[in-house]
DNA sequence: ACCTGAACACCGTTCAAGT
DNA sequence: ACCTGAACACCGTTCAAGT
C-alpha cells in the first residue's frame, strides 16, 4: 500500500511544521494557564508528540520559551503601532499616553505571555538574537516618540534614552504590579487609571 | 547514659528553631544564586535536615517564600527608613528621589530575594495576612512622602493613590528592567542614573 | 531526517512509620 | 512533638534505538 504510506507518516510524524506548532500551543497553553504550568512536556502532550520531538526543533526549553516571547514581543508591536495609529495628528503628550495604555493593556490582556516575556532572562549566552532585536524594535518605537517631543520642545530637553527608560520603566512596572495584583485594575477601566499614573510623567516632560 | 540523650536529639533533631534557620537559609542561598535554584530540597539540604521536616513548620513551598519575602520586606522597608533619615530636612522632592534610589539600590543589591517578593503572587489566597502588612506598610511608607508634598502644595494637586502608585510603578519598572538587563546599570552608578529617570516624574509632581 | 522508549537526576508532596 | 524513609507523580535532559 504505497498510499497509506504517506499517511501512517502523518500520523506518526504528525507534522510539517513541528516548530511552529509547539510555539501556537505554548501561546494558547499562556491564554488559559499560568506561566508556571508551561513545561515542555505539556506543550508536546498539546500537540499529540513525544516529548522529546521538541529537541528536533529546539536546542532546551529555554529555546523554546524564547520563540514563545519573540512572538508576543511581535504582538506586543503590532498593539503599539496600532494605538499610534489611533492619534496620528495628536501632540507627543497624547501619544505618549497613548503608547502606555496599549502597553499596559497588552500586559493585562496576556498576562502569562508576557511574564515569559519579561519574567526569566532568556537570551542571558545570547544565543537568541532575534528576540534581542525584536526588544530593540520596541524601543525604537518609543525613542521614536520621545524624539518628536524633544524636537518639537513640548519635552523636557534631555537624553532620548533617559526618557525613554523612564517611560518603559512606568509602564512595565505599573504592568507589573498590576499582574502580582499590588495594583488592583479593572480591565474596562485600564484606560483612564493609565492616564492618571502616567499624568505626572507626561506633565514633566 | 541519661547525659547523651539530649546531645543526640540535638544531632538528630538538630534544632530549636528550624523554621527560622530555613528562611535564613534559602536567603543565603538567594544572595548567591538565583531564585530558580531555590527549591524546598535544596533548603532543607542546606540546613542538614531530611526534606520533610519543612513541612512540620510550613504547609508548603509557597508559605516558606512568603516567609522568606517578609523578611525582604522587613529589610526593604529599613532601608527606605534609612534613605529618609538621611534627607530629614529635605523638601519632598529630595525625599522621594532619594527613596527611589534606595529603592533600586536594594533590588540590585538582592536581585534574587527581589523576585521571590515581586516574581510570583505567593498571597493569591490570603494566607499570608503578615506579607500582607509588610507590603501595606511599605505603601503607607511611600504614602506619607506623597501626602506630605501634596500638603505642601510642591507636588501636583491629585490623589495620593495615584501618586503613590505612580511613584511605585516608575521605581519598580526601572528595578525590574535592570535585573533582566532590559537597561544596563551599573552598580555605582545606581543613584544618578536613578535621578535621571525619576527626574521628569519629579518634575511633574 | 524525524520521532520514540527507557533511563537519569531532579522536583514538591503524601502516607506511614520511627524515636 | 519532631523528624525520617519509601513512594508517587511530575519535571528537563541524555543515550541509544526505531522507521
Amino acid at each position: 500500500m504505497a498510499t497509506s504510506r504517506p499517511r501512517k507518516k502523518r500520523e506518526t510524524y504528525h507534522h510539517g511544521d513541528l516548530s511552529n506548532a509547539l510555539v501556537a500551543a505554548a501561546i494558547d497553553l499562556l491564554s488559559t494557564g499560568d506561566a508556571e504550568q508551561l513545561t515542555l512536556r505539556e506543550i508536546s502532550r498539546r500537540v499529540g508528540v513525544n516529548h522529546r520531538a521538541v529537541y528536533r526543533h529546539f536546542a532546551d526549553l529555554t529555546a523554546l520559551l524564547a520563540a514563545v516571547a519573540e512572538q508576543g514581543y511581535r504582538q506586543l508591536l503590532i498593539a503599539l503601532e496600532a494605538s499610534l495609529a489611533g492619534v496620528k495628528r495628536a501632540g507627543p503628550e497624547k501619544r505618549v499616553e497613548a503608547l502606555a495604555c496599549a502597553y499596559v493593556a497588552f500586559a493585562l490582556d496576556n498576562p502569562a505571555h508576557y511574564r515569559i516575556m519579561f519574567g526569566r532572562r532568556l537570551n542571558e549566552d545570547g544565543r537568541f538574537p532575534v528576540l534581542e532585536d525584536l526588544v530593540q524594535q520596541a524601543y525604537v518605537l518609543i525613542d521614536v516618540e520621545m524624539g518628536a517631543g524633544i524636537e518639537q520642545r513640548r519635552f523636557i530637553q534631555r537624553p532620548r534614552r533617559e526618557l525613554v527608560f523612564a517611560f518603559w520603566s512606568l509602564a512595565h512596572g505599573f504592568a507589573s504590579l498590576a499582574l502580582v495584583a499590588r495594583i488592583n485594575v479593572k480591565r474596562t477601566l485600564v484606560e483612564p487609571y493609565v492616564r492618571q499614573i502616567v499624568a505626572p510623567f507626561i506633565t514633566g516632560l
